[in-house]
DNA sequence: TGAACATATGAACGTTTGTTCATATGTTTC
DNA sequence: GAAACATATGAACAAACGTTCATATGTTCA
């Protein structure tokens, strides 16, 4: 095969046919860039510990900043971008704010985190 | 209750019970702290284009660079990152080296994570 | 209306992160 | 052994990120 070769890799390509399956699976661009933003999400401490207390209950900014010994600043700020993500949802009782999950795929999502994690032997 | 001010939240609290619960369960901070690192990781889009990749067959980095579109280098430096994290795994063979998924709790992830990305109608 | 409170937000700062470039390591083949 | 190749790695740089501080918004209650 002569067109083995490509500007790209600007190397020898090697397995012509594995490419070509793969290239075919290859969701939509816009699908798996919205997949690692959703865990660039999660991939903090301070949003999986919020989003792992809202298992548990509803709960309010402040019971949040309490819980975790974080300020209620940076405890806004990041349910922020957890609502961005449509990973919680808020409703007001007067000047309270009580925020939970906005649904249960995240829980699973954490679960499977959970197992892998949990795999030391390999 | 006159306990109900703290300095931590440097406010009034307001949900005492919610707290005493949501506390008893807060899983070890390592294991959060775990957790939070692999959602890390998977939070990359050049990561998650691997990841997906791999899902089809075992690839090697000239091919991963190429399907792609990437240096060798930048696909290098991050199957380093995912190869620390146990996502994947590595065989040489001659000078070349193939990766693949370590292990299939990665795919249920995404599984979930696909999910939550196509519900836009909420 | 004013004080107290719960939450949100903008700017600033230091840190972390991903890519690039140059180069090193290790393998194959002649 | 030298050339060609596949991969790995270190330093450097710009961009993205999380926290802090100061302050704004909006609500309750006297």
């Amino acid at each position: 095969m002569t067109d083995e070769k490509f500007e790209m890799c600007s190397q020898t390509t090697i397995h012509h046919d594995v490419i070509q399956q793969v290239q075919q699976t290859i969701p939509k661009d816009e699908t798996l860039t919205e997949v690692a933003e959703l865990f660039k999400v999660l991939g903090d401490r301070t949003r999986t510990r919020i989003l792992h207390a809202l298992f548990e209950a509803e709960m309010c900014v402040c019971d949040l900043a309490y819980v975790l010994g974080m300020t209620q600043s940076s405890i806004s700020h990041q349910l922020r971008v957890l609502k961005q993500a449509k990973l919680v949802k808020n409703r007001k009782e007067g000047k309270v704010v009580y925020y939970s999950l906005a649904d249960h795929h995240v829980k699973h999502i954490f679960d499977q985190a959970f197992q892998h994690v949990n795999e030391d032997r390999n």
